[in-house]
DNA sequence: TATAAGCGGTAAATCGATTTACCTTCTAAG
DNA sequence: CTTAGAAGGTAAATCGATTTACCGCTTATA
């Protein structure tokens, strides 16, 4: 019954040393050279001892920084989240942050029309908000898509706040986002490389960023190759498979020996028309996919297609809240738009010819 | 200059209330029997005008619980993890819990060695254990995969500790997993409920847990369907492509109407082997596929196959340790051992004979 | 010879909340 | 008329660490 309940504190280490609680904490901070070798030497034995480990609740308090980021995710089983975050997760634990992440859609009762509904996402977003307040972090990182309007809810927190892979519309925080432009303008080079100049293109959906400026990395591609760009060969639809299973169909009546579908998924649903037609892709056709995603090595053949840069975005995205967190005064250095080009990954479903 | 610096503290809103810090305290609590309507509702005004939000680190120092619970992911872009860990943080949220996760693989610096070499993985997850001891937790989930070895490392800290999808060796702690024996059955009773009896099984490693219950329950649904188990007609290899494309190529011979493929991965070689031959899934053969992935609708024809009951094993994990957490005399009501059956997601790869 | 600086260490304030013990005043019961 | 209890509120202790101010003593410097 002397027996103390919960964990060692550092009054405890203290007493069994019989030293104050002040020369324990300089001893763990590093400020030995307050403290002569021998307690030190003792109080460092005690702490392994006893098993001591220092309550960051406690510490963050006196602080004032908790030394953690806040992840607000749109939705953490998207595709792209996971790697972001642990990209995010990697830059911080090199860097001596935790990391604490809120999944947007688990405030929305696992509905996902929430995502179409603006105000149900602004609504969201200011309870999401509320509740990290409350955890005294030091910096915010929004991990969505560049789809949604983020509005300018965060600025009460005055929090260091930057963008993965999401825009914000107010273009007000750092952002960290693809290259698309550049992707499209890779992927032709690359078919080009091959060989290949009647390119046909199934697109995502038409006013989406990402499709747009792909577009103009084609278009750009093109005009260096001298190419000429038809409209007729590129087809609008959806980023998913049926997008590609229609987009196929429509340009299996056209001349071309490539395809460059914008996402594996619009990959997928292209290998089912040609499939069902008897065409072999790889063989026949040539198709480059986009995203890199598991299903890209799942086809047969094995999907050409370029990588995203989730994990760098991820991993940059943290560098600058960090940044902005250590040196408050570098704020307002233009405020970043740093976009990150895809990798190419070759597997077999491009041949020259 | 009257300004102060930092967030608003209860003691800002007590001053600008004219009352003391206890009395705010009380209304935020709703222990407002205590205190007068006018006053209660002039703090409650107050709070929501200089947008006060206590300091849950403050709360937690002195509640000494912190309301978060830890999880310790092996891998978290491993492609069961995203989703348990999103059922964890579902349920952790209706329960008004915190999480935080720690990626063991991080710790490793990327590399994946480290899930060979037992000795280094026992010493990342004594670093990461470390590190979370500092967190004062409330609770700990070890997310990982069935394979590896968890030691009896946690005792220590003396947290509740619960296992999902792993299972420590020692069985020491309450455990959420797959119940691969009716996931076996199930497939066959599915098949033969398709008019299969002649049914080539692609599995995994044969040594493993998965490999080796489904198997079981393989052998159970035969027996019920007086169809003979015959060994020559199931084929161990990995569970990556490769072992279903070399499984496939070996089956090819035998005498089979369906192949059940123990991943999605292994049906996605099967595809491969089978297109290679010109024998067209789904039509000549049918394919049942295992896990669910998203490769599973990528594949032409669409893989019929079993869903992982990821979230829900999550999901159950997190209300353990939050009942372990509030009710700490339930501890030992024999170490739970839940088994959670996937469940068959009908598409177009097994068709009726 | 003053005076300053260094050394090794401690007591007490502090961070932002919760909680306990207590203090008035007022009302109701004996 | 006294006293018990309730209502409404406050001061101070507490949680576990960090940090500041200071203390007594020795040694170097002007």
């Amino acid at each position: 019954m002397g027996q103390k309940a919960g964990p060692v504190t550092i009054r405890d280490v203290a007493k069994a040393c019989g030293v104050s609680i002040s020369t324990v904490s300089n001893v763990l901070n590093g400020k030995s050279n307050k403290v002569s070798d021998e307690i030190a030497e003792k109080i460092r034995i005690e702490v392994a001892r006893m098993g001591y480990r220092p309550s960051s609740l406690a510490r963050s308090l006196r602080a004032v920084s908790t030394k953690t980021i806040g992840i607000i995710a749109e939705d953490l089983i998207e595709f792209s989240s996971p790697s972001i975050v642990e990209g995010i997760m990697s830059c911080c634990e090199e860097h001596g942050y935790n990391v604490v992440i809120e999944n947007m859609r688990l405030f929305g009762r696992w509905h996902r029309e929430w995502l179409l509904d603006e105000t149900l996402l602004d609504k969201t977003l200011k309870d999401v908000l509320a509740k990290m307040e409350t955890l005294n972090l030091d910096g915010l990182i929004y991990v969505g898509s560049h789809e949604h309007t983020v509005r300018n809810l965060f600025s009460a927190s005055g929090l260091p706040i930057v963008m993965a892979y999401a825009v914000s519309v107010d273009r007000q925080y750092p952002t960290f986002r693809l290259d698309d432009i550049t992707g499209g303008y890779d992927a032709i080079k690359y078919l080009v490389s091959k060989g290949h100049r009647k390119i046909g293109v199934i697109a995502g959906e038409y006013d989406n960023t990402h499709t747009i400026n792909r577009v103009l990395g084609i278009q750009k591609a093109m005009l260096e190759e001298r190419i000429l760009f038809d409209p007729e060969l590129v087809k609008y639809g959806s980023w998913f498979k049926v997008g590609g299973y229609e987009g196929m169909k429509y340009l299996l009546d056209k001349d071309i020996t490539a395809v460059f579908c914008m996402s594996d998924a619009i990959a997928s649903g292209a290998y089912a028309a040609l499939l069902e037609r008897g065409i072999v892709p790889g063989r026949d056709i040539s198709v480059l996919g986009y995203d890199n995603q598991d299903i890209s090595s799942g086809l047969t053949p094995e999907l050409t297609t370029m990588a995203l840069p989730l994990p760098e975005i991820g991993c940059r995205a943290a560098n600058a809240v960090i940044n902005l967190i250590e040196n408050p005064g570098a704020v307002s250095e233009d405020i970043a738009d740093v976009r990150i080009p895809s990798v190419l990954i070759e597997r077999n479903s491009v041949k020259q010819i």
